[in-house]
DNA sequence: AATTGTACCTGTCAGC
DNA sequence: TGCTGACAGGTACAAT
């Protein structure tokens, strides 16, 4: 499901349902996805707090608490989160509950069980996976086409595994990633090396176009996705390339060519984003 | 050090 | 109809 837009819309629709509201009791359904500290832990460590504020960093979600402690949690490529009436129907594969001092639960509900949470103080982000070492947020205002030529300058091997690098930068997956390069006519294998100044340029405007206009369409809802209120967005009817693998460029009506690329299914126009 | 492969899970869909 | 295999929004870790 999420990649940089869907977390954000998830992290906004959520915000008026749990900020300021205290954790009663959590219950751990299935505690595979609960990294840091050990689930029994885990329970212990939340009851009572409050939640205090909803960030995002990259695909990670940033649950502020109260004491100086936060919940961090990621989606992977199936989890959601959602909130209903104490005691409502349990839905499938759901994992956590937390007690919300409203009546209210706050539920992580996750098909394929890759979700992940931990548990640290403020902070301390080299204990909680991946969110340590990820790149600038390519929304965030500093992040300039400077920055960005720095990060590129620096890298090494195909686009596509560019854009999906976290340490590089933070949120791309792989539907914002194909979209991406179609938007700057740049090929998924061409090397980083060797691009222009001007094709650097338009790589920098697509990924900040292209992840800007998911954000503003509430996220693709291809398959599971939706937000925390069960809304899907509408980025899959803008969707040029990705999904649509053997349909007609939108641009020049060649077929669309699908190939796995640094190990993921890519799809783009071999006419308009040219040859590796 | 950096890249590639594999593991983690369940559901869906195409092909036989 | 039912079986099998490929594939799905993403890391995390082992192997090379």
């Amino acid at each position: 499901m999420p990649e940089l837009p869907e977390v954000e819309t998830v992290r906004r629709s959520l915000i008026p349902l749990v900020v300021s509201r205290r954790i009663k009791r959590v219950e751990v359904l299935y505690g595979g996805i609960i990294k840091k500290p050990h689930p029994a832990e885990f329970v212990e460590m939340l009851a009572g707090r409050k939640i205090v504020s909803l960030e995002r960093r990259g695909k990670y979600l940033l649950f502020q608490l109260s004491e100086n402690y936060t919940l961090v949690a990621h989606l992977r490529m199936t989890g959601r989160f959602w909130v209903c009436p104490a005691g409502a129907e349990l839905a499938k594969h759901t994992h956590v509950i937390f007690h919300l001092d409203d009546h209210q639960e706050l539920r992580f509900v996750d098909i394929r069980k890759f979700g992940l949470f931990y548990l640290v103080p403020a902070g301390k982000w080299s204990e909680a996976g991946g969110l340590a070492t990820l790149g600038p947020e390519p929304l965030a205002e500093d992040f300039t086409y400077e920055v960005f030529r720095d990060i590129f300058s620096s890298a090494k091997g195909r686009l596509k595994a560019f854009l999906l690098d976290q340490t590089r930068l933070a949120g791309i997956g792989n539907i914002y990633a194909d979209e991406i390069l179609f938007a700057a006519k740049l090929h998924p294998e061409r090397n980083l090396t060797g691009l222009k100044d001007e094709e650097i340029q338009a790589l920098y405007q697509a990924i900040r176009a292209v992840l800007q206009r998911g954000v503003d369409c509430r996220g693709t809802s291809v398959r599971d996705y939706v937000d925390g209120r069960g809304q899907k967005g509408s980025f899959q009817k803008e969707l040029k390339v990705y999904d649509q693998a053997g349909k007609d460029c939108v641009a020049c009506g060649t077929k669309l060519v699908k190939r796995v690329v640094a190990g993921r299914g890519t799809v783009f126009c071999p006419k308009c984003q040219g040859d590796a």
